[in-house]
RNA sequence: GCCCCUGUGGCGGAAUUGGUAGACGCGCUCGACUCAAAAUCGAGUUCCGCAAGGAGUGCCCGUUCGAGUCGGGCCAGGGGCACCA
């Protein structure tokens, strides 16, 4: 007997036996209890390293532990296969985004089944694979039928010299992260998909996920952000005949015309209504719009409130601004008491109504824009009573409290004061309690190649016009270049021209692809049943869904989860899949971190070119000193990434697994380390001891 | 700014409901084996102290016979959201 464990030896002869045996793969009539264990899929982006490898095993432990326990297990993997990295490769080694995929996942698959986990390698999947994209498309368009997707203009991050749209975080102070060029604001026709339809469900869906982490669902909870208020409306009324003379043309014009009667607020302090002192409409506003037309000094405030960056850190440092219409309305509880009405910098057109009313007393940023423009600052909520008279000073106060000065509501609490004016503003009908949502419905238009191309086509005199279900899929062509910016898609010869389905008139293929997010909003489904002809079938995918244990980064709580919440739920609304929650158990693990280095000149210098010299940490190849750094997430840009072959070869994969898994608890970050490794190494070797025994 | 989480040895972390703080593992120290090393086996390992003894779960206060655990107030680190009316 060999007096040490080979894991050599021991995981290729095990991964063949299960190999050949089809030890993991599922049964889809089996009459045993279904477990579906799920990790989120990974996108292919070279090299399986330890994080990934932390991920899987956790999966790899739940679903061997529920195969002994004589459940019938899936535990299925695929590629998230479409994204921007495959097109950033394509431009610099000049190879299409296709083929630096697929041989991605060629490496990727053989570096899984070394570490031998035990998934279902006959159910994978590639979202770039046209078998899997074309039945994507088909669940657009029957979302597109039901009306839960619409085209509308949409604002995006526009990169002047590579010609392409941005995302968020490709912004890097205001310009494109690749050309260094200033970045635009432009306008674009995009595709939305209706998700603030299922707010409410998703919201009270939250609370039956108990097995979700309870931080995950108050990310959601506050991501979806709901707030009862009330929206009503100001009466517009001319001006003054003292002081804003010349604003009297244009406003007298406005008040003849039928969509500025009024101007419609949300708030949720409706209990402040009596502390108002002014009005504002966002740049945005139609009635700023309006004004601008007539007005050059109205149009040149707009332009210049869009100047600046959308970034959190320069709106946090810009200053209230605002300009003053001129305009006036008239309070609804007193038509003796007129407001003026501005133009604010700080109102946004995408929340609420686009415009609000100034509570100085207490509203931080009211308070800030009334001390700016010398606006009453009033307190109707004190402590007690008596303290009615005290001025408001320093900042705004928004604490609890007792109304005061305001007539009909002085002595009620916060709560009852706003019952109180929502119950007078809807039985004298100039305004109602309501609902407002942060969450937007979801625009999964992307100006890009490496996508599920949108199944749409335009036609001048049709619009925009379903692909026939019959030509689906709608194949990316495959002769496309990216030594010019912008899309392929648009610059491709013959590929966007194609008749209209409906006339057969001349008419042009949608060159948008659709958001990734979109194609990991339903592989879940696909993994549990995938017929050659249809996306899924349902009674299959009944058996299996919803998924028992769902595990993966806390990055993807919010909107990866959400998505797909959202996307099960419309396929159940359109009586596709009888299912409202895809994943009834949630697990976010913690992230694989590991130490940096950085060379004298700055550069990341990889763990496995370090060793230990005579005065420290030098640089193998050149004897260079390297600096210790902080200890971060595995990342190629710092260089501090394991690969999983390189363990797997030196110590197995049982070593590598273990380590994985019992250094740190599973929600927390690991910190890999040699000498981790090494001990879990040690400890399998006893544990393999102690297993075969000395015959002594 | 708002919301949330976490603070225990050199390290990862244990400690059902308030009841012997530091399980288990890593690392380290010493010893055995060996010519030597690695591996392995054994012992020790919260801190101060030769010892007797004392201190100790981020800090302060409180509740309790008894607090890592419960309450209040701080401090530090991390995360999410954000001119959201």
């Amino acid at each position: 007997m060999a007096s040490r464990f080979n894991p050599l030896q021991a995981d290729a002869r095990w991964q063949q036996v299960w190999e050949e045996a089809g030890t993991f793969r599922a049964s889809d009539d089996s009459n045993r209890p279904k477990a579906y264990i799920l990790e989120m899929f990974p996108y292919p982006s070279g090299r399986i390293h330890v994080g990934h490898a932390r991920n899987y095993t956790m999966g790899d432990v739940l679903a061997r532990y529920r195969r002994m326990k004589g459940f019938e297990v899936l535990h299925p993997m695929g590629w998230d296969a479409f994204g921007m990295p495959a097109e950033n490769a394509a431009m610099e080694r000049n190879v299409h985004p296709g083929q630096w995929t697929w041989s991605n996942i060629t490496t990727m698959k053989a570096q899984l089944k070394r570490l031998g986990f035990a998934l279902d390698w006959s159910r994978e999947l590639a979202t770039c694979d046209p078998a899997y994209y074309g039945h994507e498309q088909a669940l657009f368009l029957d979302l597109y039928e039901a009306e839960l997707v619409y085209r509308k203009q949409s604002e995006v991050n526009w990169d002047p010299v590579d010609m392409t749209v941005l995302a968020n975080e490709q912004v890097i102070d205001g310009r494109g992260w690749r050309s260094g060029a200033l970045v635009e604001r432009r306008k674009l026709d995009q595709w939305f998909l209706k998700i603030t339809d299922f707010a409410d469900e998703l919201l009270d869906g939250l609370a039956a996920l108990d097995q979700w982490p309870d931080k995950v669902r108050l990310m959601q909870e506050n991501w979806i952000g709901k707030s009862r208020g009330m929206k009503f409306r100001f009466e517009l009324c001319a001006p003054a005949q003292a002081g804003a003379q010349a604003n009297a043309g244009p406003a007298d014009g406005l008040l003849l015309s039928q969509e500025h009667k009024s101007i419609e607020v949300f708030t949720t302090r409706p209990d402040t209504i009596f502390g108002s002192s002014f009005v504002a409409v966002s740049p945005d506003h139609p009635l700023a719009v309006t004004l601008a037309q007539d007005q050059p000094e109205v149009a040149a405030f707009i332009a210049e409130c869009k100047q600046g960056g959308t970034t959190a850190a320069e709106l946090e440092t810009q200053e209230k601004k605002g300009f003053d219409t001129g305009l006036e309305v008239l309070h609804p509880l007193d038509p003796e008491w007129r407001l003026p009405v501005f133009i604010a910098n700080f109102v946004l057109m995408d929340y609420g109504t686009g415009a609000i009313f100034g509570v100085p007393g207490h509203d931080q940023r009211d308070f800030e824009f009334a001390t700016k423009y010398r606006l009453p600052i009033l307190r109707v909520v004190a402590a007690s009573a008596e303290e009615a008279d005290r001025a408001v000073e320093g900042e705004a106060e928004n604490g609890d409290g007792v109304i005061v000065n305001s007539r009909f509501l002085d002595g009620l609490g916060v709560e009852e004061a706003k019952a109180q004016v929502i119950r007078r503003a809807e039985a004298e009908g100039w305004g109602e309690g309501t609902t407002v949502w942060r969450l937007r419905d979801w625009g999964v238009s992307r100006q890009r190649y490496w996508g599920t191309p949108i199944p749409i086509i335009h036609c001048d005199g049709c619009g925009a016009v379903p692909v026939p279900r019959e030509q689906l899929p709608v194949k990316l062509p495959e002769d496309v270049s990216f030594d010019v910016p912008g899309n392929p898609l648009e610059r491709h010869p013959t590929w966007k021209h194609v008749a209209c389905p409906s006339c057969g008139g001349e008419a042009r293929r949608e060159t948008d692809t659709l958001d990734t997010f979109v194609d990991s909003s339903w592989y879940f489904i696909r993994f549990a049943s995938q017929p050659a002809d249809r996306p899924f079938d349902k009674a299959a995918a009944e058996r299996w869904l919803p998924v028992d244990q769902y595990i993966g980064g806390v990055e993807h709580a919010i909107l990866h989860l959400l998505y797909a919440r959202f996307w099960t739920r419309a396929l159940q609304r359109l009586g596709r899949l009888d299912v409202a929650e895809p994943f009834a158990g949630l697990f976010t693990q913690g992230m694989v971190t590991h130490e940096t280095y950085r060379s004298a000149d700055g550069r990341w210098v990889a763990p496995d070119e370090i060793e230990v010299g005579a005065g420290g940490l030098i640089e193998r190849a050149t004897g260079a000193p390297v600096q210790r750094g902080r200890i971060e997430k595995m990342s190629k840009s710092k260089r501090n990434v394991v690969d999983s072959d390189a363990i797997a070869d030196q110590y197995g994969a049982d070593a590598a697994r273990w380590f994985l898994l019992s250094d740190s608890p599973p929600e927390r970050d690991l910190e890999w380390s040699d000498a981790g490794i090494e001990g879990a190494w040690r400890f399998v070797q006893r544990l393999w001891r102690i297993a075969t025994g000395p015959t002594h």
